[in-house]
DNA sequence: ATGGTAGAAGGTCTA
């Protein structure tokens, strides 16, 4: 009999002023594994009593003062993979990859913070938006020669809107960062040379409005729902036929003291 | 064209 596997990733904006909001998520979502990022916490900092007292025994963190940060919470052991890159040599804290004790056999899994690349879409002179570009051509080079591998799954705050309808009004961000065409295009040439599937759009038909980030400079941002989809899982064509649900958790952007993402989980019959 | 809010800070950065 197959067995769920349930990973959801949330980008929390703050991992210690938001404990109290992994308690709701958890409460809701019941995930097994839940990738953060933007944890904004040096790891001496890390709440990690915390979030063991939720269930979560197996956690690796890797933070720095005051921004960026990714963390990995399990339920199921996993080995941290020691091996991959420091993404343009920044020593940003970025990415974290794991092989997870999956039910069934191992499962590679990784957790990104792709830059969110400033305001102004053009390398030549907003470095924000070049180190973006960068760090999509290395993730792509370096997920070309993980491509082979079985059992993969890539979640995280991308911070690129792909589709039409991951945002609001297509038209209005063609040259707002995230859904500009060259930062689509690098997404999916990462897709594409690391043979990945959007388990999320598996499930939900590419012509309908599906949002994971909804701006906190809006009066209501119920009410404009102007939202973006920057948040994603992914995973190798050998599990798309393992794909069992997905589900956007638009509730927690109505939490109190809310992150401006909401958590995306996805699971999977293994 | 601008500013709007939020979080790390305890300056201004970053988003």
């Amino acid at each position: 009999m197959p067995k769920p596997l349930r990973i959801a990733t949330w980008n929390i904006n703050s991992v210690r002023l938001r404990l109290p909001l992994l308690k709701e998520l958890d409460a809701a979502l019941a995930p097994d594994v839940l990738c953060l990022q933007e944890t904004k916490c040096p790891d001496e900092h890390f709440p990690l009593e915390g979030i063991e007292a939720l269930g979560f025994r197996h956690v690796a963190a890797k933070g720095m003062k005051g921004y960026n940060g990714v963390a990995i919470l399990s339920r199921i052991p996993f080995a941290l993979r020691e091996q991959d890159p420091d993404w343009c040599e920044k020593g940003d804290c970025r990415h974290l990859g794991v092989t997870l004790d999956a039910p069934g056999g191992p499962v590679e899994l990784h957790d990104f913070y792709v830059p969110a690349g400033g305001d102004v879409p053009d390398p030549a002179v907003n470095p924000k938006f070049h180190h973006k570009l960068n760090f999509l051509r290395e993730v792509t080079a370096w997920g070309e020669t993980r491509a082979a591998a079985p059992r993969r799954v890539l979640v995280g705050d991308l911070n690129i809107a792909p589709l039409e309808h991951d945002v609001w009004s297509h038209r209005q961000l063609l040259d707002v960062v995230s859904h500009t065409p060259v930062e689509v295009e690098a997404m999916g040439r990462w897709m594409e040379k690391g043979e990945w599937v959007d388990a999320v759009r598996h499930f939900v038909p590419a012509e309908q409005k599906l949002y994971s980030w909804w701006s906190y400079r809006n009066r209501d941002w119920a009410a404009s729902d102007r939202g973006r989809r920057l948040d994603h899982v992914w995973v190798s064509p050998d599990l798309q036929g393992r794909l069992a649900r997905q589900h956007v958790h638009k509730p927690a952007r109505a939490w109190t003291q809310a992150s401006d993402h909401v958590p995306v989980l996805v699971e999977l019959s293994l």
